[in-house]
RNA sequence: GCCGAAGUGGCGGAAUGGCAGACGCGCCGGACUCAAAAUCCGGUCUACGCAAGUAGGUGUGGGUUCAAGUCCCACCUUCGGCACCA
């Protein structure tokens, strides 16, 4: 890692806001740092490519071109120091718990302890301790060996000369497998003996170690204890290499096997000790009586049968799966019989005590790489000193304020070279800067995008300041951001890292809340138009089409993201897969048949839009046959903002009919001009409308705050529909109308506005209010339930009361049939009264 | 495999525990028209019935309740995320 670049003055108000915003202001500057690391290097592209831009074949998701990992010198950012507080600021925010779960899960905090395992005698230098890192400090007892990843340092020291081949041959195939490669193949697990043993520091047990590409090299210490009584990994590895299982956890409800079956038995002590006897026969036994059983010594008999034995199991196949829970120590020497969590804080402190380990916590969060070699980005404001020799000697320092902004050199040629020096290398006056005597080169990596969309939203708030980037006085007025709409694919990457950046400005004292943004709603995704797609048999061109093929005999076999039509291959024989129109599809019970031949089952898809698929919406096509009003008022109709949808051109044609009817409410389409609708009038409007208005006010304002859009619109649907039979439509009930409307279709309500005869814009007229007596309706419609059905219906008037109501609902007729001959139990009806239910009985 | 969300007509979807299917699409019928498009009016969960109506119905199986799409338990399916993190 590199040096820190320099410290910097602390201002004098942070030092008056005491000790931690002090350090924290300090950590704020040292967050960046120059590393060696290895990365996913793409010559075609010049660019280190991101785990997921790499397929799995080790080739780009663009272009497909072959990738190689390279070590390079990388400016890394110390995200890793805020972990602790993105992880707990999240009680902060008003946003979904998924997408919270989602960055708890990113940050991946585990706590735990370091600890530190002495090599065997044998083995090559006598101080020489590996070091793992566990949240199960408890099962240490249960370590019957190691594994290291075989990227870890001391690999090849403690291999033993037999083992040296092996290992070698291990570790070369390890490197040539992609990092997919390696995490994809879940189902064998591979590895080798080194051939040299360590020391289990609990038991004092000579335990082998090996290597296996299952222990990651960045996580935690590049090396494990194996507990595979209680991890499943380990198991597996276990089972596979043949290595000895020790079970020191029982569960607090112990179930066990007799004979082959699964058993469950609720016995008391007596019978217990009793079956015990049979040396197959384990049973479900009650924490307690575990406990009692420790005491009295009954612990060994217990363990004898073929779940859990004594001593070390050779048959590591009687496990049928590790048993990962919390329960109750044994074979845990003095710690027998305590609870999970207890024995781990008591085996942490026997461990620090004895100078053998330390409590430590552990993220799975990394730093943030954040040097990219295009041309394009933000240059870093950094200078590398040079040395006699006229290179970097590793001493790296900030321009002034004075030097800033850095802009990018003009370039002829800014292409990426296809080899690891940025094209900014090339840019050699640029690139060589002199300051008080001193040469320098500049830093020739950039910043990725994410040095822009981690603070726009602050630089919006003073996007002209050419002094600083953004007025404090306005950050304190406007931030947080309030309401924050984005895609749920931004939920560790932007989310995370836009939050970490206002983290350092806050610390550094530029903005004054500690999270960025305050509510967060993600927009579900717009799929393509369902697609409904076939099967029929051809040969291996796609030719000599022959009999369709229900999809059904392809259940889970061919995949869901087959995209284009095409020939697709399954069980030894080609089909064509095709997709077919609507019209001769039907739907038979719960799945889609071809028209006529109910035994040919369909799928009915709606994928996600991509250009392979042709199946992709270009918005300016929708605005250009319907305006851009229809296709904003689609999207918000479709459904609730949340859910993932299909696009629907039919429905676009909908809403487009919608706002048209809307139009011809105001406007005499037949006229040449455009001029108002004779039926619009300046009259009162009669008591029926003026309630449908009002109450339109109320659910389009309420949808509106909830952002329900779909919801605000259909009552805006019902209220067009009220008004299109009115011979006379009164202004008083269009203008309110036309403001409830205009945030949903802009164009429009501006147009109908300036039709109603105001010169100027709607955008500045209050939003309508509701009357809470016109929202209220005269009569009311009140169903009448006999045993939960609905027997009749009574309209009275509203406010009637629930006695009323009951008396009402006895006198009406079709209740008095229904009800004949039986007794009346209770009559039911809500404090507000809803509905009138009559529970009888013969 | 683990975690999260969701399953309601032919389709998108409505329903503070209180009339399931609002609104829109599609479809059927009617009006206008020489005709078509557009527009307007009516109908449209299923079965039986000429009808009034009766019965059933919100993924499956149980449960709570006077009353369940909604709450509880188990399961199934789909979508999204994570995926050897010790």
């Amino acid at each position: 890692k590199g040096r820190p670049i320099a410290e910097l003055p602390i201002p004098a108000d942070l030092k008056a806001k005491g000790d931690d915003a002090v350090r924290r202001f300090q950590d704020s500057h040292r967050l960046a740092y120059q590393a060696e690391v290895a990365v996913n290097w793409c010559p075609e592209l010049g660019t280190v490519l991101a785990n997921e831009e790499v397929n799995a074949e080790g080739r780009s998701e663009v272009g497909e071109f072959p990738v190689v990992k390279m070590p390079l010198r990388q400016w890394l950012l110390r995200i890793t120091a805020y972990a602790d507080r993105l992880l707990e600021d999240l009680e902060k925010v008003d946003w979904s718990e998924s997408i919270k779960k989602m960055q708890r899960d990113w940050i991946g905090k585990s706590e735990g302890a370091e600890v530190d395992f002495p090599l065997a005698a044998r083995s090559a230098s006598k101080d020489e301790k590996i070091r793992v890192y566990t949240t199960r400090p408890d099962t240490l007892f249960g370590a019957t060996y190691m594994v290291l990843s075989p990227e870890h340092a001391l690999v090849d020291q403690i291999t033993t000369p037999e083992q040296r081949a092996a290992v070698t041959a291990y570790k070369e195939a390890a490197a040539r497998k992609s990092e997919q490669e390696r995490t994809a193949q879940t189902k064998k697990k591979t590895g080798v003996f080194t051939g040299a043993y360590a020391i289990n520091p609990a038991n004092q047990k000579k335990i082998p170690i090996w290597i296996a590409d299952y222990v990651l090299a960045t996580y935690g210490t590049g090396a494990i204890m194996a507990v595979p009584a209680h991890d499943e990994r380990d198991l597996e590895f276990a089972k596979q290499f043949n290595l000895p299982v020790q079970a020191v956890v029982v569960p607090d409800e112990a179930w066990a096997v007799e004979h082959g079956k699964r058993i469950k038995l609720t016995e008391n002590l007596e019978n217990l000790k009793e079956k015990l006897q049979d040396a197959h026969a384990l049973q479900s036994i009650a924490a307690p009586d575990i406990a009692a059983m420790l005491r009295e010594g009954y612990w060994n008999a217990v363990t004898a049968g073929p779940v859990i034995r004594g001593a070390y199991i050779d048959h590591p196949d009687w496990f049928d799966s590790a048993f990962t829970g919390e329960g109750f120590a044994v074979h845990s020497g003095q710690f027998d019989g305590l609870p999970t969590a207890k024995f781990k804080a008591e085996m942490i402190k026997w461990l620090e005590e004895r100078g053998l380990g330390q409590r430590k916590i552990n993220y799975k969060l990394r730093d943030w790489l954040f040097s990219r070699q295009r041309y394009w980005g933000e240059p870093f404001p950094l200078l590398h000193e040079l040395g006699a020799d006229g290179k970097p000697n590793g001493l790296v320092r900030p321009l002034t304020e004075a030097d800033l902004p850095v802009r990018l050199p003009e370039m002829a040629d800014f292409k990426p070279s296809g080899k690891p020096e940025p094209p900014l290398g090339k840019a050699t006056e640029w690139v060589n800067v002199t300051r008080d005597g001193k040469k320098y080169k500049r830093e020739t990596n950039t910043m990725p995008q994410w040095a822009g969309s981690c603070w726009y939203y602050i630089r919006y708030l003073d996007a002209r300041n050419d002094q600083r980037f953004c007025d404090p006085a306005k950050a304190k007025y406007w931030l947080p951001v309030d309401l924050y709409v984005g895609g749920a694919e931004h939920a560790v990457l932007h989310l995370l890292y836009a939050r970490f950046w206002h983290k350092v400005l806050f610390d550094r004292g530029h903005v004054f809340c500690p999270e960025p943004f305050q509510k967060l709603v993600n927009q579900g995704m717009i799929l393509g138009e369902v697609m409904y797609r076939y099967f029929q048999e051809c040969d291996a061109e796609g030719e000599n089409r022959g009999e369709l093929v229900s999809s059904a005999s392809f259940q889970g076999s061919v995949a869901k993201d087959i995209q284009a039509e095409g020939v697709i291959s399954s069980g030894g024989k080609t089909y064509w897969m095709g997709y077919v129109a609507e019209e001769n599809v039907e739907k038979v019970g719960q799945h889609f048949v071809w028209k006529g031949r109910s035994d040919i089952r369909i799928d009915a898809y709606a994928f996600k839009m991509s250009k392979s698929r042709g199946n992709v919406i270009n918005p300016d096509d929708v605005v250009n046959e319907y305006g851009a009003d229809s296709l904003r008022l689609f999207e918000m109709f479709m459904g609730p903002l949340e859910a993932t949808k299909p696009w629907s051109m039919k429905g676009v044609e909908g809403v487009y009919r919608f706002l048209s009817r809307v139009w011809r409410l105001f406007i005499d389409d037949r006229a040449e001009n455009v001029r108002m609708n004779d039926t619009v009038q300046n009259v009162e409007p009669e008591r029926e409308t003026l309630q449908a208005l009002h109450r339109t006010i109320q659910r389009v304002t309420e949808d509106l705050d909830g952002m329900r859009f779909n919801t605000a619109i259909s009552a805006m649907m019902e209220y067009s529909n009220h008004l299109t039979p009115l011979k006379v439509r009164p202004r008083k009930a269009l203008e309110p109308f036309v403001l409830l409307l205009a945030p949903f279709a802009p164009h429009l309500g501006e147009e109908l506005w300036r039709a109603l005869g105001h010169p100027n814009t709607l955008a500045y007229e209050p939003w309508p209010k509701f009357d809470p007596e016109l929202v209220k309706a005269d009569e009311v419609e009140i169903p009448i339930q006999v045993n939960g059905k609905l027997r009749s219906k009574l309209t009275v008037p509203a406010g009637t009361t629930p006695a009323q109501l009951e008396a009402l609902a006895l006198a009406d007729e079709k209740v008095i049939a229904a009800i004949a001959g039986k007794r009346i139990i209770k009559v039911i009806v809500p404090p507000r009264g809803q509905l009138v239910n009559i529970v009888v009985a013969d």
